[in-house]
RNA sequence: GGCCUAUUCGUCUAUCGGUUAGGACGCAAGAUUUUCAUUCUUGAAAGAGCAGUUCGAUUCUGCUAUAGGCUACCA
């Protein structure tokens, strides 16, 4: 038994939808737990849907992600090329094949032909039924094809399925399942028009020729699986018929329907790995990187939208993730799209992360702005406030009073905490903030201020409060002396400064 | 309309015919905290419906309902 290829094989059409990184994640799995190879194909035989920048938008994604590919597009490897729209010569050949075998045959119906027989009879279907009152190769004489052919008008070559067989497809994840073949269509498997195959053609051969032995994909491809069966019968070649993997949809979080860029914009939350500027409609959608997720974060929570381990593990890295993963446990049903439980796995992830590229990340987010932040105190303020954050966004929004001093004081927390007396009570602590020096030390400041309270009978909650409006300008923040100790001795007594001037 | 697929707490899910149906997110309450968070504890919350098979069905079968997918010279 040879390697395990698997492949993955999106349109260069848009973004890469949250639901087609899932499914590259689950390919990626698969081969590296078999030691296989996961193979990059591009697959743009519309060339009418063809988008600029989606295939290197889809290459960056999956390597923000952490899945990298063993060959193809731009990897390399002994089977490419790896783009359908440079495979043509390869394509023919195979039309060819099934054409001469008696598989498939040449059909010069117009696009308005067709529609006026989808008129005249209900739900027409181009098949063995309907077939021969349509002009195609099997009702014309074989010279006057050859003519139309030679003069240039268009045609498309479909496949010739014969009624009433039983078909076949075994699913990793859902068994076997059986259709008809009566209710299989003559689909269109190759364009004069643009001399391209459609999908099912060229799917078929190239994974045929790059030696696939799972074909891992959304359960959107199940009712053409058949066809698939059956187009690998037609040319011989069962014996290495990959085995098919039929994934769940990724759902609407609310309502019903799959998944789609517009439930993004609706519900605020991404859709896309990455941001992602529409060349043509020049519209925008949000990214998760951009938004602030990690990658782990995004891979985890992905990885169990449809997959679980079987036990109650769901914290898992890159690694565990390839040695735990099974097709079999893929679930069947439909997912839908929780973005809180998303948030809740990057928030986990924020509190592992390295420390110093959160400080980097948030010094940026400050720099637009408008604030330089240094990025050694950046550290210590990310190490104190990262357990507050679900998303790395939400760190200079919470933490920006570190560098930027309050100007105005919330008004609610002011009367609740700033008493008659209050003034005069600051008055005194800014006296003995001055005193004490050495603010890194803030065991050694607490205990010194909490020593005087003690002296003067002062309730902790009268001082602390307080103390806390005047360097923030309202109730929220680390522990007291972590915010001092961060402010430093100076910072610290500016604003308390400010604060008594402001306040009375 | 036709074909295919699915159906356990609001959501993601566990359960290899016998369980007090477990976990997580979210939600609620309580504790902790000089603030806001964090953290901890606790709680509410589920087998779509109806038949059948069986000593016994969430688990197997059928029907119904509901949902999703496909039904292009798109992938």
């Amino acid at each position: 038994m040879g390697k395990f290829r698997v492949r993955f094989a999106p349109s260069p059409t848009g973004a890469l939808h949250i639901g087609g990184v899932r499914t590259c994640l689950y390919n990626y799995l698969f081969a590296r737990q078999n030691g296989g190879e996961l193979v990059f194909r591009i697959e743009d035989t519309d060339s009418s849907r063809f988008v600029p920048g989606a295939e290197e938008y889809i290459k960056e994604s999956l390597e923000w992600l952490g899945i990298k590919f063993d060959e193809g597009v731009s990897y390399g490897g002994n089977y490419g090329p790896y783009r359908q729209s440079e495979r043509r010569d390869i394509y023919r050949k195979y039309v060819k094949q099934l054409l001469d075998s008696g598989h498939a045959y040449i059909a010069f119906d117009t696009a308005a032909e067709l529609e006026a027989k989808r008129n005249e009879i209900k739900n027409f279907q181009y098949d063995a039924s309907t077939r021969m009152q349509m002009r195609n190769s099997l009702t014309l004489p074989a010279d006057e094809v050859k003519k139309m052919i030679d003069n240039g008008e268009k045609y498309v070559v479909r496949a010739l399925i014969e009624p009433n067989q039983e078909i076949i497809v075994h699913d990793i994840i859902r068994g076997d399942v059986h259709v008809n073949s009566s209710i299989i269509d003559d689909k269109v498997l190759y364009k004069s028009a643009d001399d391209l195959p459609t999908y099912h053609l060229a799917n078929i051969v190239d994974d045929h020729l790059m030696e696939i032995t799972h074909v891992i994909r959304g359960e959107e491809w199940l009712p053409s699986a058949p066809l698939h069966v059956l187009l690998y019968q037609f040319f011989g070649w069962e014996d290495t018929m990959p085995q098919f993997a039929h994934l769940s949809l990724l759902l609407k979080p609310d309502g019903n329907g799959k998944l789609s860029k517009r439930d993004g914009d609706r519900l605020g939350f991404p859709v896309f790995p990455l941001e992602w500027h529409d060349p043509k409609t020049s519209d925008k959608s949000s990214g998760y990187r951009e938004s602030g997720y990690l990658p782990e974060a995004v891979i985890n929570f992905l990885a169990l939208l449809g997959w679980n381990p079987g036990n109650d593990q769901e914290l898992m890295t890159m690694d565990d993730l390839i040695r735990l993963f099974e097709l079999k446990k893929c679930s069947k049903a439909g997912a839908k799209f929780d973005y809180e439980k998303g948030k809740w796995f990057n928030k986990e992830y924020i509190q592992i992360a390295d420390e110093t590229m959160l400080a980097e990340m948030m010094v940026n987010d400050a720099k637009s702005a408008g604030v330089e932040a240094d990025i050694q105190k950046a550290i210590q303020v990310v190490h104190y406030m990262k357990s507050r954050v679900s998303l790395i966004r939400e760190l200079w929004p919470l933490c920006s009073f570190f560098w930027v001093a309050p100007t105005t004081f919330n008004e609610k927390d002011v009367a609740k905490r700033w008493k008659p007396e209050t003034h005069g009570m600051m008055t005194e602590l800014r006296k003995k903030a001055a005193e004490w020096q050495d603010y890194s030390d803030l065991v050694g400041f607490e205990a010194y201020i909490k020593k005087w309270c003690a002296e003067k009978e002062y309730g902790l909650g009268n001082v602390m409060n307080p103390f806390r409006l005047m360097l923030v300008g309202e109730l929220k923040g680390p522990a007291m002396f972590e915010l001092t100790s961060i402010l430093g001795r100076e910072e610290t007594l500016r604003r308390m400064d400010y604060a008594l001037s402001q306040l009375n």
